[in-house]
DNA sequence: GGATTTTTAGGTTTGAAACCTAAGATACCC
DNA sequence: GGGTATCTTAGGTTTCAAACCTAAAAATCC
């Protein structure tokens, strides 16, 4: 299974936007396109699903651009898979075969754990902290 | 995210081979696709995938068929995916962008309590047990 | 009003999942 | 040992979504 490039994105992005998280200055999608090597063009989707979700808010016209909608730590990685994919870890709900209800039974189980583990983290666990680049001196 | 449908495919197929696990006739791949509702052509490729990862066990020629190559409570979810998906939950390895390093870092913490919710599940769990149809009583 | 930015609505490309086909290999039974 | 039932292997097809692109429209600021 793979986590789809669109998430590890939308994270990363976000945690760009942490760090200038309630300057003056918004960033813009060039800004952070460069910053975090995403094609702008698809930057822009993943922006705007993520300012539907009300993750982010953003402003058009000159000295326009993004910022997050709440601090870094209440934004978790729950927040963000549910606003670019939808679902977590969504399985097939056909009731045919023997063992599928069974078995559906013990994935729900297995999403549900996942998806504590998703809440546990936040931007702010995705931020860049500053001092671990430390390491030279 | 989705779970394939091919990794919930072997599960059920796992939990049916369970319910005849030590039994003297082997079922063959018409009964595994008939009885879990599987399309039989691509049940082939599972069982196979199954077989080289050493979950189960198969024998030719007349009187052949599939059988669990160890007891169904030691066969895993997780056993199962890395036999059919190769890998559990991976995430792009690329370090560019400022936060990609951090934000891998989260998604490997994730993905590694992922792996130990799989481990903890096992065909027994999505096994049908006959009580649960006791119900019309 | 004009420059700058977001917003929206499409389109394209690429690759993998899901499924199919058919010939070949092997083991069993008579 | 011949025939048949079964697994084995190596392809092919189809369908769909992820990932990315394009360009015109709307909003904002100066």
């Amino acid at each position: 299974m793979k986590l789809s490039l669109k998430v590890e994105y939308a994270c990363r992005v976000l945690a760009q936007l942490g760090l200038s998280f309630q300057t003056s200055e918004l960033p813009h999608i060039e800004d952070l396109a460069r910053a975090e090597s995403i094609p702008s063009n698809y930057l822009v989707q993943i922006l705007n699903e993520l300012r539907t979700a009300g993750i982010i808010v953003s402003k058009r016209g000159k000295r326009g651009g993004y910022a997050l909608a709440r601090q870094p730590a209440e934004i978790s990685l729950h927040d963000i898979m549910k606003a670019v994919e939808g679902e977590i870890l969504a399985h097939s709900s056909s009731h045919e075969g023997i063992s599928s209800k069974q078995t559906a039974e013990v994935w729900s189980a297995v999403a549900k754990e996942f998806e504590a583990s998703l809440m546990a983290r936040t931007v702010a666990d995705c931020m860049h902290s500053e001092a671990e680049d430390m390491w030279y001196i």
